[in-house]
DNA sequence: GCAACTTATGGTTAATATAACCATAAGTAC
DNA sequence: GTACTTATGGTTATATTAACCATAAGTTGC
């Protein structure tokens, strides 16, 4: 695996065991770090992860997670924040760290380079308004929303990735208020309801106790605006209270 | 900072800002693991952590939870393996990702190296049990369990990680039947109340309700065997079942 | 305009779970 | 034996949950 002809030699990194000085047999890291974005199309009722087409090796011609590797003096979130704003335009953003895959053998590049550098890849987990972010189009590179339950096969090991990013929706989701941070900034409760039953399955709940549990919680607040989306009577519009969500913060809140 | 005399100049890494080919203002990185493990002495009803003293430069002389920097070829799980059973002899281990720690100024080494290595830690949470772990003394570093209440200011950024350990110890404890990792194999139910009640706090719940909510559960079978320590009537020594924890593996389940 | 349909809203009710107790059993300490 | 200590197994009022149902207020088709 290892082409050390034609390019120096005195680097740190993999040599034959017996030249090995004890200091030496530590392996040697690139970072990268690759985000899994989620949105939800509150109009077609989807929930959308956002991919980058790649041009470049490896997995040339694959669609992949944005992802960037790490430069000097740059913080782990900073490297996130600048392969996704790249990307997209972005008003409102939820972003927590979600698992670093760090194993020997999960990037190609190892294998074909002379010093058996290692890729090491901390993922993230990001959520924003579908409504409220842009796509930049930089004419090279694809990037679109995609469904989750159409998404290819990816780049590197980022469908397993994605995987842990859908659980890590669910229960964000069951435990905490994140849907207002994917939801438009005024949303029916049906909107709520929806996003729900989409994430958790069709049976989590039924929508009437879903909706006098949400209410219950006094999170929400009635702009009294109606909407009228095609047939039906017209709903409600309601916004998220953060003040009022203050003193529940520590506390569990289970929307199951 | 940097001292570029007495090392080769020929490696990646940082380097003047106006000298850089666009490839190589990547960071380069060490990769470390660090462990916080967590076990239980239901003797003396202690929450215990294990530390190690530190004998080398940078924070000699420091207590630092026990990790390692990763090999050629190793993997992350690996890594924190070795650097675990160094350190003690366990038969039970609970083993999961914690959180990775990577942002640049996080180790002295940094400032001192030549080439602006960074040093990334993955940190990971374990738990064993006290009774079936031993301490490996290698007559050269200190290694010591101790009491949570009572953890000195640690080496690097360690505190902050067993912060995150703690946090992580209170969810796991709600939602997970970790705590049958943490006690013996035969345990009584005031052990189990016990635990949670150092963990959560003293107010989580009361011990007759938390009593019949845990056998209801159905996942502790009673051995029959009674067991006496001190006074007060004897109590029944309980076993995990894990068979019959099975069909609950996905649920949620809360003890609060 | 009117019947049929669709979605939103605001209930009811039985079953279940929770929180706050209390009584008694079965050992040890003196 | 009496006092104390811990374990065990209740009871009861209250809150929560799950499974419905009735009505309101719009749109659609004719």
């Amino acid at each position: 695996m290892t082409k050390p002809a034609d390019k120096p030699a005195n680097k740190p990194g993999y040599r034959p065991l017996e030249s090995l000085p004890t200091t030496t047999d530590l392996a040697d890291f690139k970072v990268g770090v690759d985000t899994v974005i989620f949105s939800v199309d509150t109009e077609q009722n989807r929930l959308l992860v956002l991919l980058v087409m790649r041009h470049e090796k490896p997995y040339s011609g694959y669609w992949s997670l944005p992802g960037t590797l790490v430069r000097v003096g740059e913080s782990l979130e900073a490297a996130a924040d600048r392969a996704l704003t790249e990307k997209i335009r972005v008003n409102n953003l939820y972003l927590e760290q979600l698992f670093t895959f760090g194993g020997p053998d999960r990037d190609p590049r190892e294998a074909e380079d002379a010093y058996n550098i290692r890729y090491l890849s901390v993922s993230y987990f990001a959520l924003v308004r579908y409504e409220d972010t842009a796509l930049i189009a930089d004419g090279v590179r694809g990037i679109a929303w995609y469904p989750l339950s159409q998404v290819p096969k990816l780049a590197f090991d980022h469908n397993q990735i994605l995987t842990y990013g859908c659980k890590r929706l669910r229960s964000k989701l069951e435990y905490s208020p994140v849907a207002f941070d994917v939801l438009p900034e005024t949303f029916t409760l049906s909107d709520v309801y929806q996003l729900y039953a989409t994430v958790l399955g069709e049976d989590f709940s039924d929508y009437s106790n879903f909706r006098t549990r949400l209410l219950k919680l006094g999170i929400l607040e009635d702009t009294k605006v109606k909407t009228s989306r095609g047939a039906g009577r017209p709903a409600s519009l309601y916004r998220f209270d953060a003040e009022a969500f203050q003193p529940l913060k520590d506390k569990p809140m289970v929307f199951l």
